[in-house]
DNA sequence: CATGAATGAGAGTTCATTCAT
DNA sequence: GATGAATGAACTCTCATTCAT
């Protein structure tokens, strides 16, 4: 996919060009969705598009970056929310923070829907957060507090879900998804002896033979 | 935005060939999403590229055309679901009809999705379903089998947001999404006192400040 | 340059989408130039694409026919007025005739700076154009009423040069012609001793090695 | 209409880049009109399509950078005429100048002759030209040296009517516009009573309802 | 290291011309 | 004979990516 990105570089300048861009970035493409230019990208950090190419080797690079500082930034809220008191406000909390991160970042979510612009890198923090949200949803489970057939991945795939759900009314009413988040909140939670008519997903398949991004 | 569309045509290879074009065009928006190049459409549907600008003045009219093609066929159906005994099952079978047209097609979901996408005619099947919706919604809340603050808008803005929740599954569980609707009926069923913590969506916000889509 | 222009056809409506269909290009070209489609001028016309082509087999030769027709309009006046008694005036009338034509045609002053454009029929029109020309202008140079080096050859190339003094402001003045044509005829019938400081032109060469028109 | 086409460049080789596709284009439109395409200018350049855009945010304003250094030259040769001793002969040299530049390179030529194809900086341009041809002539007038009735406007005109009548020898005989040159001055200076039959022109007008040149 | 100039593949669109109806 | 559908080359312009400065 791409040549193999620098890691995090050491002289200060290029740390700070990192910050930067990764900023400029996610406000972008969350404004305007995943076809800005490169070059908007990087006036709007205020450096050369060279630059942009330094740190990230590929637009699909960039992008994986910034999923995977949202992937992080939950993955910790997860794993802090599992030493929480209430299993199930802790749920809800957990998805909470997934949605509004999403939310914040339209481009975070047309990405995660395709599979051919993720690296693997993505693709691993999809899966270690897919962890901590299993956690939290068996111990809510266990409590009772949710169905029994409702697994971590399907919370997961919710948060997506909800984002969808509002996203045309996030211009007008940013907090909207508080609406979806409640209902699917009570979908899960409902009291109900039917299990659902379709199993649970065995697996969460993010790998695709799809060709590249190009821009 | 565009010249103006020749209507149906009446020789037959030309109606032939317009029926080719709509078939590889919705095929190839389905299966990429709205970025797939009209020559692939014209390659895909055997034709010259030129062939396809003479059944569609531009891009943006030959997505409109399907879309409306899709909302068309929800909305009938959703209108003969009226009549229907059972409003709750009415309801429920509207949704799936739904959220099959959504998860069969890739580009349908970005076109609802992104207002820049749409056309002036897209907006107006969009608010027509939208008023379908709400009579079925309605006579099942008269029913007490759905919440009380529960809307046709809700109901259409699910349709999308299940389809997005399933959407990673159905490359290897294409029914996937029949979970996520039962989640989701259930949700808006949910025999409870609280309502929703957010007021029910006033408009469903369709017009937007981006570009047009050109290519 | 085409493969060979039908003669004039025999049968009546044939000989009535002719006249129609060299009536709406000379309209259309005059108007807005040599890039105007086939398919307007089709349309103009009333006729379908494919018959202009049936009439003219390509675009250049439908150039070539309305241009021909000019010639001969222009080259018949010119004959007629070698019988007028006043050298000098039927020289000037001469002029405003033709000028009047090229006015009338901006196409034709577009086609005639460009010999890429010309078919060789074309050239041979603009040829005996030019004898006559120079008939006109040797009986007003044997009146002593034009200067001694003045030439047919200069007279006809004054005709274009004169409609396009003029082009800029026929928009807003359709007459203004008039104006340079007075001013271009007091330089040839000048009382001045002095010869002009080029020679007369000996040929008009029109040929060129220049690409085809394509449009 | 553009962006903003990006000011004169201060590297080394973009410098070097800039002059050479101002030249190749204005060899390239000279030698074959505006209808040359951006690739053909680019190759003849040396350089890559993308690099005229990157210098020229589009062809018309490639093709209005090349007018206005040509309008601009011929203003400042007017200019420093105002100073000349001799009125008539400073007219003559301006116009000798004038249909030089003229002469030099025919996309010039269709670009004064086609407001379609004028920016507002080329309408600006021409303007002023227009002042300064009206001070020359004005100059020339006082002194009994040109027709009372004769204006800068006609002078700017004839510049663009002398090219024409000379163009079809220019191939053969580059310097025969310098007949028709003399033959026009004569025209404008001829003692004749006679005012011109036609008044003259009030304005020059260069707006048009024509679309904006695209390619 | 940072820059932004250069590149060129590829997009949408137009239109002369051909040819099946 | 007339039609207009089909074609595909050509056009302008965009943008990820490379690389000289």
């Amino acid at each position: 996919m791409s040549r193999t990105t620098p890691a995090v570089p050491s002289r200060s300048d290029a740390v700070r060009n990192r910050r930067l861009l990764l900023d400029a970035a996610a406000r972008t493409f969350a404004e305007r969705g995943v076809e800005v230019s490169i070059g908007e990208i990087a006036q709007c950090a205020g450096v050369g598009k060279g630059t942009v190419f330094r740190h990230f080797s590929s637009k699909a690079d960039l992008l994986a970056a910034i999923m995977l500082g949202m992937l992080d930034e939950l993955e910790s809220a997860g794993t802090a929310l599992l030493e929480a008191g209430d299993p199930a406000l802790a749920l809800r909390d957990f998805m909470a923070a997934g949605v509004e991160i999403f939310v914040r970042d339209r481009a975070f979510c047309e990405v995660v829907g395709r599979p051919s612009l993720q690296s693997e890198q993505v693709r691993e923090a999809i899966h270690r957060l897919r962890d901590v949200a299993e956690e939290l949803t068996a111990r809510a489970r266990r409590q009772g507090a949710v169905r029994p057939d409702v697994t971590g991945t399907d919370v997961v795939l919710l948060l997506s879900g909800i984002q969808h759900t509002a996203a045309p009314l996030l211009v007008t009413e940013p907090e909207a998804w508080r609406r979806y988040l409640e209902l699917a909140f009570d979908g899960i939670t409902a009291d109900t002896r039917r299990s659902l008519p379709y199993p649970p997903p065995r697996r969460l398949p993010l790998a695709s033979p799809d060709a590249q991004v190009d821009g």
